[in-house]
DNA sequence: GAGCACTGC
């Protein structure tokens, strides 16, 4: 009743609003019905249509389903339905890596069930929760929500006490998260298994690793014997081909006939894509895309977009400069060639032509980052030109270094950017490397938890009780350094207490949704009474670049000119400040103040999602002084409190401080290691005693991004607390 | 004097 009221009267400030969607979409009740029965007809024609009785068998008469299915099999929008009047006293709960997938599932499966979505009426019985966007009702039955959010909600309730049954979706992307909530499920599995509210999990992948997956919940924990099943229904259970309880499959003998784990598989449904190899390797992989693109151009008929996969911002825009050049000279014999490039760093206006019709007669040629291989699906591709690169991000624990290198791909990606060709109509694959080259690619993609910088999934971990990281179940364990060097790395930050128990620091720090250095440089914000100053930054720093890149001679002098007010000489960490407190104070027209000092609106107005965000929960936690709010009130900080700013980052940072030494070069204060300020610095080019720096990043040569002059004593000082 | 792929709380 306590709850009930609650939830009332949070909704209370809505509540006109909430009325009128609610008298609106009654009067749409017929025209949900309506669309229901029409999409019916489109679901029965999904491959996993047929399996409904299958999956719930197993679900029914398993612990953990592994169900591998390839695009367009329509697993993700049927199982949770599939499976719904099987957990009447609970949600269920389906994972997504990202946020737009998680929305528009959600608005998908609504439809389907001729209910209305989300929040937008008491009675929905679909809903989700992503950052900043939640959208569910009392009502609600299946929830869909990115990763990270079950993640932070399995922290606040340890037994997940609303779910039925999980799902966790696109596991193939192994995601740190993804491989943390697997480990966390499986523990927890084990212990409702014992009460009265079992849990039941459905893992959806790629084909290639189900088999992997399976063993992963099989093995360690050891069989149950007589779980309850006592509607099992036998005869349900078809014995398809590939269909499979695991007893039958498993020749071992290690598991025994009633295991836990069930896997299937569902046939996906693409069109046949052709795909061709280079003879011999090339030298100039932009040459020969370019070349490609016009044979493919010239020589095959319209319609049929063409999606080039490239490494990056810098080759895309040379490419699209050599097409155009030669485009300019195509007779009039051929179609017209339109160039489009897409990356995440392109503004959303930009992104979006991708989406708009071509004019008549015309082809577009998408050149890509990896974004259009999962992100982005790109409409009316038939060609694909895949150069079998991507820039990917290696983590160095020894020197604490992220490396941002140009790779060749993994099999498994590669056949990704294939795919992007046949989802409208049979396509072809130009692959620029050899058949030999394509072997020798890795199967997989190296998941992401081997890549990473772990304190902050060992930090979760610890939030959650586990105390014995190293050995926890992970489906891919990180090497012992790794996992060493990260809880090093959270003892100094004072996260963990000498014997390894998390500390009262660490659990403040585990809430937040930041890195452990972030957010140990908020809670040290707090007793150095800055904390809304330091928000302002720290929002800044966890958003993509809020200074626009500018590539003409002539843009960068408008844009050095418009910024001088913002600049701060003691680095970026004081500019941002100023740069937000601009903003925020701006209270005409946001968007074009932004514009005036080539400020990006989209990365503003997400710092400042994140600052309330940030705001509301350090009041929640008491980080903020007695009966003062978190409002700042931009005022330019003193320059004692700005020295107090930076000592707190000073205080996450420690490791990433480096001095100036007689050659003009910077030195790392621990290792030793050349580091250059980062173009993008307002530090950049300036000589100062000493820095500090959020990120140390290697891509042409070692560099330092978000960087400050700093005094060495204060290092001393900062560590005394 | 030279520049970051992509997600997420």
């Amino acid at each position: 009743m306590g709850l009930l009221q609650s939830e009332n009267t949070r909704m209370n400030g809505e509540m006109s609003t909430a009325t009128k969607r609610k008298r609106e979409d009654e009067a749409h009740r017929p025209d949900l019905n309506t669309k229901r029965k029409k999409l019916l007809e489109t679901r029965r024609q999904l491959p996993i249509w047929s399996r409904q009785k299958d999956i719930r068998a197993a679900v029914r008469e398993h612990d953990v389903l592994v169900l591998s299915g390839e695009t367009g099999s329509g697993k993700s929008t049927q199982v949770p339905q599939f499976l719904l009047d099987m957990f009447k006293n609970g949600k269920i709960a389906v994972t997504q890596p990202r946020r737009v997938a998680a929305i528009s599932l959600a608005r998908r499966v609504a439809d389907e069930m001729g209910t209305p979505c989300g929040s937008s009426s008491p009675a929905s019985k679909v809903g989700y929760s992503v950052r900043f966007d939640q959208s569910t009702s009392p009502s609600t039955r299946i929830k869909f929500l990115t990763e990270g959010m079950l993640l932070q909600e399995m922290l606040r309730d340890p037994q997940m006490s609303q779910y039925s049954c999980v799902i966790v979706d696109e596991v193939h992307e192994r995601s740190v998260n993804v491989d943390l909530l697997l480990g966390f499920l499986k523990q927890l599995l084990a212990e409702r298994r014992q009460s009265k509210n079992p849990l039941k999990l459905i893992v959806m992948s790629a084909t290639a690793d189900i088999e992997m997956i399976s063993n992963f919940f099989s093995k360690a924990h050891p069989i149950s014997r007589g779980h309850t099943s006592a509607d099992t229904d036998a005869d349900e259970v078809s014995s398809e081909a590939s269909w499979q309880g695991f007893s039958d499959d498993e020749a071992d003998g290690a598991v025994s006939p009633d295991n836990k784990v069930s896997i299937c598989h569902v046939e996906g449904r693409q069109y046949p894509v052709k795909t061709t190899y280079l003879a011999q390797p090339t030298e100039d992989v932009i040459d020969t895309a370019l070349q490609r693109i016009f044979k493919i151009h010239c020589g095959e008929p319209m319609p049929g977009d063409i999606l080039v996969f490239m490494t990056g911002q810098e080759t895309i825009q040379s490419l699209q400069k050599l097409l155009e050049e030669l485009a300019e000279n195509l007779t009039r014999d051929y179609p017209k060639l339109l160039v489009l490039p897409l990356f995440a760093a392109l503004s959303q206006p930009a992104q979006q032509r991708i989406f708009e019709p071509a004019p008549p007669n015309t082809r577009k040629v998408i050149l890509s980052t990896n974004i259009a291989e999962t992100s982005v699906t790109v409409p009316g591709v038939r060609f694909v030109v895949d150069t079998g690169k991507a820039k990917i991000k290696k983590f160095r624990n020894q020197i604490g270094l992220d490396s941002l290198l140009v790779k060749p791909i993994s099999q498994s990606s590669a056949d990704q950017r294939r795919g992007r060709a046949g989802r409208e109509t049979a396509g072809q694959c130009h692959r620029l490397y050899t058949e030999d080259g394509f072997q020798a690619f890795e199967k997989d993609n190296t998941p992401e938890i081997l890549r990473c910088d772990l304190s902050e999934a060992l930090l979760k971990m610890k939030a959650r009780g586990v105390d014995d990281v190293l050995n926890f179940p992970f489906l891919t364990p990180p090497p012992r350094e790794a996992m060493e060097k990260a809880l090093m790395q959270l003892l100094q930050l004072g996260a963990l207490e000498e014997d390894g128990k998390i500390s009262k620091i660490g659990q403040q720090v585990a809430r937040l949704p930041l890195t452990p250095s972030l957010g140990r440089v908020i809670v040290e914000a707090a007793t150095l009474e800055c904390l809304a100053e330091v928000i302002d930054i720290v929002a800044c720093l966890s958003v993509e670049s809020v200074f626009l890149n500018v590539d003409t001679e002539e843009a960068k002098e408008k844009a050095q000119e418009a910024r001088q007010r913002l600049f701060r000489r003691q680095g970026d960490h004081l500019t941002l400040l100023a740069a937000v407190q601009a903003y925020a104070s701006e209270s005409s027209d946001r968007r074009r103040w932004a514009d005036d000092h080539l400020i990006s609106h989209r990365a503003m107005k997400g710092a400042m999602d994140v600052r309330k965000q940030l705001r509301a929960q350090c009041k929640m936690a008491n980080l903020f002084p007695d009966d003062s709010g978190p409002e700042s009130d931009n005022e330019p900080p003193s320059e004692a409190k700005s020295d107090d700013i930076l000592k707190a980052f000073v205080r996450g940072f420690m490791n990433n401080v480096a001095r100036l030494c007689p050659d003009g070069s910077y030195k790392t204060f621990i290792g030793n290691q050349t580091v250059a300020i980062h173009p993008s610095s307002v530090l950049f080019g300036r000589k100062v005693e000493a820095i500090m720096y959020n990120e140390f990043v290697y891509t042409s040569k070692a560099y330092a991004r978000g960087v400050s002059a700093i005094q060495l004593r204060w290092l001393e000082e900062v560590l005394g607390s």
